[in-house]
RNA sequence: GGGCGCGUAGCUCAGUGGGAGAGCACUACGUUGACAUCGUAGGGGUCGCAAGUUCAAUCCUUGCCGCGCCCACCA
């Protein structure tokens, strides 16, 4: 016997180990099934599960579970990912905390206690996600940074090198001086920031009292100023091209040149020019042959390219002295308010500084052209297909990436430095040194590159790296390519764009078929979920309180296509009530004798309400499926509801009563079947959405002994179940009922006072006791109520009259 | 500056060229043997504004207003 309540708490432990126990979330590489697979995202190890993941994991599972059930060998390759800054990041505070650094430890002991640190806290995330009901297959977890991942991402690299598509280059990077590292261009966050520009006054060369005004909102940046731009055909300036400004403070001669650059109708006209701090100052630099003065060190402070007051101060500090400097000079025009937008690191959240330094490159322009040619093809399909348009305005922009970064935790670059600085790129310290000894002609001592990669050049390998590439594994032949990513916008460039492009090269085929791209998850208010704002809501929490059916059907529920998702505890708790539901309608088909009949064949009932229920089950079976086909939880999330809730409790439930309890022998037993058997096949259907509900009733219900739901089939109604006339009928009579309510309603009739019903016409006897239990009778005609002038559902010659109440 | 998206019931949002919907909230009634984590009934919307296409527009087109997001080296 069913408990009165569904205590999520004490099922949703047992059937997880049960179903990891009977190895349920295995891929078979030796099956004869066609597999479906899906590459989930590598969790950062620092992470827990918030209720971004569980959303995210909630969609991949339905998918994964639903495929399992129509027979598809299913793998959901699990793992997590070594996270570079925000690892390291993580591992620094708490040497903080000791009251050492990273530098004070040295660069091996340091990776030591990254690796202790990764050893203790990394698998919590994994954990957490099989709360969610995750069924990934756990036995093929994999780590961004273990022994095959690592050897992909040497082989790629120096591949990719040897193929002239990774190259070193000195250029200006975006450069974090909290972080002390390179980023790209995908990590940094412009913000509008109100500011200042101020319009400074550079005196002309052999001309004393002349000067020329150029505008600046960095005004401190002055000081590796080497050169003026203006427009060419500027009158204002036009003879001063070619002639020299003399810098103040410094001294430096300016050449004024003139450049396109230049916009006559913006500032002054004319232009500073920083060719070492500024991106677009470095060309015109480069046009110009204006000499790269480099101002800062690495903690952005001034270094001693400057004059001697100005070294060691910061950038803040700096600009500061500049300003008043310059006032007192009497070289400054004036300053104005000015909006302007600044780059800030993601992970620091200090102000990126344009800086001159050696990194690697990866050629992303000649990788992007086929991935951008495989979605424009459809051989890769984004859902939903506005996101291609992005995608593709990306990557027809794309830049070089910056792929090196100064910091420990992550790949080494493999790259040797000879004695004179030449580059040996291999996979391996040996490998290095005998090319290095072929070149030289005799054996030499290298030096290896310090720096490590961008976290996501291995998360771009991902879909063939876990599958044992560059073996040539059968892992690799049978998932390769996968069916679907699923991952939300803000990944769209930093992984998904970077798979496409990497998958490509190196496996000759797209990494998946479709792309499914999904909102964030926000507060109920659409903002933002954060801790300092305190709106956090924690998966975690949440089903501990309702349930991990509760919260995953509500994530399917709520999904909007191509729009962020807003979270309500109170929408939790809603189908939490929908559990509860579902679980009161098996107790009562258990207390009632609903005992799956077998042989019984369902289209062949004779009850109308009987193959009604059939025929509603097989429409909302369908719509399922269509639905998760095409990545439409909510409709399916809503066809499921509607069906469960409004269709087989609110009426089918109550139309099968008084059968039931009734003394029509074969009636009852054919509901009872029916029941049973509408159950089951409901559980079926839902357990995508809601696994260990459907699994405990399942099991409780008398599936047979050790069935499992999981890996069940998934059961795909035939057109003899579908039943016009049967739900024609019964659509009817249920708008009779509604009207006869309602009208009992107005007119006020107490709950036990009979409302007398006089039916006439033929098929009168079709409609009796239609208040209280409605019961239903075997065939149902066609009935008009009438009451008060107010015409009601009419169908042929019947008419139900409802006379006052007694 | 470019691009995308959104404005439908108090709130969160579905939806369709021809009847305006759901959940929550609200009101009234109800201790019916599955369920009060429930049931029945009900109130509430000029579907952002304007014009156009159409026999017909909440839905298609254009413009406007408001909001959000992404991308971008303009001082």
């Amino acid at each position: 016997m069913l408990d009165k309540t569904y205590r999520p708490s004490e099922v949703e432990n047992r059937h997880y180990l049960a179903w990891e126990a009977s190895h349920a979330f295995r891929a078979e590489v030796t099956s004869n099934k066609r597999p479906y697979v899906i590459m989930m995202p590598p969790a950062n190890v620092t992470g827990s599960l918030h209720v971004g993941h569980a959303f995210t994991f909630t969609l991949q599972d339905i998918l994964i579970r639903f495929h399992r059930m129509r027979g598809r060998d299913a793998l959901w390759q699990p793992g997590t990912d070594h996270a570079g800054i925000a690892t390291q990041m993580v591992v620094e505070r708490r040497l903080e905390a000791e009251g050492t650094t990273r530098d004070r430890l040295g660069r091996e002991a340091f990776l030591k206690r990254v690796w202790d640190w990764k050893g203790q806290s990394g698998g919590t995330i994994l954990r957490q996600l099989r709360r969610l009901g995750a069924s990934a297959d756990w036995s093929r977890e994999r780590f961004t940074m273990d022994e095959g991942l690592s050897l992909a991402v040497r082989k790629v690299f120096v591949e990719l090198y040897k193929e002239g598509l990774i190259y070193r280059d000195k250029r200006l990077v975006n450069w974090d001086p909290k972080l002390h590292t390179a980023i790209s261009d995908l990590e940094v966050q412009s913000r509008e920031i109100k500011g200042k520009i101020w319009y400074l006054k550079y005196p002309i060369e052999g001309e004393s009292g002349r000067t020329i005004t150029v505008a600046t909102t960095r005004p401190e940046t002055m000081l590796g100023d080497s050169g003026v731009a203006v427009h060419p055909d500027d009158r204002r300036y036009k003879e001063l091209v070619g002639r020299h400004a003399l810098l103040p403070l410094v001294g430096r001669r300016l050449k004024i040149v003139a450049d396109l650059h230049a916009d006559p109708e913006e500032g002054s006209g004319a232009v500073k020019i920083t060719p070492a701090h500024d991106v677009s100052d470095f060309e015109v630099g480069r046009r110009h042959g204006l000499e790269l003065i480099n101002i800062f060190d690495r903690d952005a402070r001034l270094n001693d390219n400057v004059p001697p007051a100005y070294r060691g101060l910061s950038r803040e500090a700096a600009r500061a002295k500049v300003v008043a400097d310059l006032t007192a000079l009497g070289l400054v025009e004036r300053v104005e308010d000015h909006l302007l937008m600044l780059p800030y690191g993601d992970r620091s959240g200090v102000v990126i500084e344009p800086w001159l330094t050696d990194q690697w490159y990866v050629d992303a322009k000649t990788l992007a052209a086929p991935a951008i040619e495989a979605v424009r093809s459809g051989r890769t399909r984004i859902v939903p297909r506005q996101w291609e348009a992005v995608y593709f305005e990306w990557m027809n922009n794309i830049q070089p990436w910056c792929v090196s970064r100064q910091i420990w935790w992550g790949h080494q670059v493999p790259a040797w430095y000879g004695p004179d600085g030449k580059t040996f790129v291999e996979m391996t310290e040996d490998a290095a040194k005998r090319a290095a000894a072929l070149h030289y002609g005799h054996e030499v001592e290298l030096k290896r590159d310090e720096d490590v990669l961008d976290t996501w050049f291995s998360s771009a390998l991902w879909p063939f790296s876990t599958l044992g590439w560059p073996e040539k594994t059968a892992e690799l032949a049978r998932y390769y390519p996968g069916d679907v990513l699923v991952t939300g916008f803000d990944i769209l460039f930093f992984w998904v764009a970077r798979m496409m492009m990497m998958g490509i090269h190196f496996m000759d085929d797209v990494p998946f078929r479709d792309v499914y791209i999904h909102g964030l998850v926000r507060d109920e208010r659409g903002h933002k979920m954060s801790k300092s704002k305190g709106n956090i809501l924690d998966p975690v929490d949440l089903i501990d309180s309702y349930g991990c059916d509760a919260l995953r059907f509500t994530l399917a529920a709520t999904v909007a296509e191509g729009r962020d998702l807003k979270l309500s505890e109170s929408r939790v708790e809603g189908y939490r009530n929908f559990c509860t539901k579902l679980w009161n309608a098996a107790r009562f088909c258990e207390m009632n004798g609903c005992r799956p009949a077998p042989g019984f064949a369902p289209a062949a009932a004779k009850e109308t309400i009987n193959l009604w229920i059939v025929s509603e089950l097989a429409e909302a079976g369908r719509k399922v499926a269509l639905a998760l086909e095409e990545y439409k939880y909510n409709e399916a999330a809503q066809a499921l509801y509607r069906f469960t809730w409004n269709l087989f409790c609110d009426w089918y439930i109550e139309f099968a009563k008084p059968i039931l309890m009734g003394t029509d022998e074969a009636a009852r037993r054919e509901t009872q079947a029916t029941a049973a058997w509408v159950l089951d096949q409901l559980l079926h259907y839902l357990h995508p959405l809601m696994p260990f509900i459907t699994e405990e009733l399942h099991e409780q219900l008398g599936g047979r002994p050790g069935a499992r739901l999981i890996t069940a089939p998934w059961p795909a109604p035939g057109d003899e179940l579908v039943n016009p006339e049967a739900r024609d009928e019964i659509n009817w009579v249920v708008r009779v009922i509604a009207e006869i309510r309602s009208v009992r309603a107005e007119m006020n009739v107490p709950p036990k006072a009979e409302l007398p019903v006089e039916m006439r016409g033929a098929g009168q006897e079709t409609l009796k006791r239609l208040e209280r239990n409605h019961g239903l009778i075997e065939r149902l005609a066609q009935v008009s109520v009438k009451q008060r002038g107010r015409t009601a559902p009419a169908k042929g010659s019947v008419q139900v009259l409802i006379g006052e109440a007694t």
